[in-house]
DNA sequence: TATGAATGAGCATTCATTCAT
DNA sequence: GATGAATGAATGCTCATTCAT
């Protein structure tokens, strides 16, 4: 009764449903994507699904994890040091808001996760340290700035992060309803250029008044 | 044996359907909503739902136009007149912002139409001259800083709109996965009001920062 | 609160509610058509529909009886005397074949009547004197053939004419699916000249056949 | 703790669906016919129904496929071979015949077929080929009564066929109206027995014609 | 006579999930 | 580890019909 040909690949299996669920979940929401369209786009059936992940919601809060884990990654990987405190500041917004760009699927995640008023994200505990490193970075930035007199002091590191982000955030997550009411395409990179332009000199404005204030 | 609610009420049912509707939409987004729990909540009949408005998309169109009409309606009412372009601004943006805040299921829906790459909002022509008076406002307020000599001169109005709003509009609709994730709460009063300190500081000293340069 | 242009047509609403009901129940039968197809196509609302014939199988009715008033108008004007008997019998069963070929509608409809197993066929009495004034016609043409010497004796006429209807009946009746399965579509004008013709010569070589044998 | 029925019986759920099936859309037509009625009576729920048949037109699909399956299996089991020429031909329409008053259910399809017509029926490629080895029959027995002085030459095999078919086809399929209007009921033996005595002279008096004339 | 509003039961179909092998 | 078969509760939607004016 032995089988010659048993396609037993049981990490294979794991990854191909859990790419498969960061693309349905990403283009669908929690609610709008199915799980027979996961497992037929994974090659597998939909029994392996709770095999793996033990129900949707469970499958959704994996696809949640490793979407954190590979942001955390890209933010972790920034080297900043050796630079002018400004130019620092500017590499920065510029390397998340590309990292915002180029995973738009991301945001739909976090949009639903918002949706949900972060339900499944307080399931994952683990996920929470992800932020911190950055704003570390960011707070010994603008520290440096400070002290070499060139920014403002009393800036709050996380209030700065939280808008930094947002303006990345905001004109990718809604890039299409802004196409519909501004006529403009923030996808286009001359857009997409004058407007982080005037990002990053508002930024660099608000740290810099002080000297002159 | 009169009857307290009155039988007949075209108008109301209409109304009834369309408010209960917004809840569910901006709850659960498009796929999330419940038909049935939409005629449920509005005291009818799922059947009453497709007399009125065809079929669950029309009525989410429908909703969509509302949430809309409803926002166009206060931008629209605006007076800034008399004031100085910077409390202009300033008085621009609270008030947008106050707004967002006050409305957050409001943005659920904005993001549930950029999830679905903005297909109902193209469907709606009527909803995209929503925008230009304000645009149109922001521009008088930007040209009268310049001619006065206060505000830099150059300032794109739709950009710096897109980008006042967007501050606004980031902390409201990722205020759960932020606290996730900062700890910090941005529906209480203090975080708000300092983080709106530092968005309405920023904007004044990126378009105040042409004298001193 | 006299309106100026009421529309009150009783006759045209009842004329224009059959009609479009000839219509959608010969296409969809009874179960397929739809009773607010038909107050569209009648250029009225459900509820007249309701008003004039009570119910969905009472409009069936009524249109089950109009359709057979029309056939029996037909058939009643058919003026044979005067001809020999075989042309007799060709010139009825060219006619009758006629007008079959001519509104296969009608067709559609008795087949569901025989779905049904003539359930509502049978709530309508009036329509039984139909066939008899067809038949004894051919009986008396028989009777003249026999006693002309040209037609054999014994035959009965009612199997006479079941045989000369069903033959025509069959083909077009059954036109789709003979088309699918034999290639040969008999609606062509060629294809029905020489079944006729085998139909007729058939009809006759058993009339005939008798002082041969 | 033996149960009876088995519970895993993927053969047998298949046929109880399609057994279902066939009952009810001979009895009720494409339209008439309840998908939770099939499921029901096939002892199994809705959700089975779509797994093996995709949809309630899938499921009909099939239903043509096997009632025509039954049909040119039995049409294809008649040896003829080592009769007469003129008792091949009453054999061969009598088996026919016998055939269609033992299912009229299958007429009741066909007639829904053709309501649609044959939309279906194209559907599925593989139907098509049914008729020709009873037409090749035929034929075959139609050139070997010629070539033995017994029939008329020049006769063509298809119109002869869908003649022959179309006898026995209508006094079935219309039984009920036939009934309605004639007063006789030609599902009763001896009416059957003297019509069908009728149809098979009139199919050999006009084979035979050729001689006398 | 005419019509817009209202209804509840029923429709085909899909859902996430579990069972048995 | 892997899979085809099975399930019941819902889902969005339509049906014929009736109410109120």
């Amino acid at each position: 009764m032995s089988e010659l040909r048993v396609k037993r690949d049981p990490e294979g299996t794991r990854r191909r449903i859990l790419d498969a669920a960061v693309e349905q979940f990403t283009k669908f929401g929690l609610a709008g994507a199915r799980v027979d369209a996961i497992a037929t786009a994974a090659a597998t059936n939909e029994r392996m699904l709770y095999y793996y992940f033990v129900s949707k919601e469970g499958l959704y809060v994996a696809v949640l994890e490793a979407m954190y884990a590979r942001f955390a990654e890209r933010e972790g990987s920034l080297d900043l040091s050796g630079l002018q405190p400004s130019d620092a500041i500017r590499n920065l917004a510029m390397s998340i808001w590309a990292y915002l760009r180029e995973n738009p699927q991301w945001l739909n995640l976090v949009n639903n996760e918002n949706l949900h008023e972060a339900r499944y994200l307080e399931r994952s505990r683990r996920l929470c340290e992800t932020i911190s490193p950055v704003v570390d970075l960011l707070r010994s930035i603008l520290e440096r700035g400070t002290s070499e007199g060139q920014f403002r002091s009393g800036v709050d590191p996380i209030d700065f992060y939280v808008t930094l982000v947002g303006m990345g955030y905001y004109i990718v997550s809604n890039r299409f309803t802004l196409e519909a009411f501004t006529g403009r395409n923030y996808s286009d990179l001359c857009n997409l250029e004058s407007i982080s332009t005037l990002h990053v000199d508002m930024l660099l404005a608000y740290l810099r008044r002080d000297p002159t204030a």
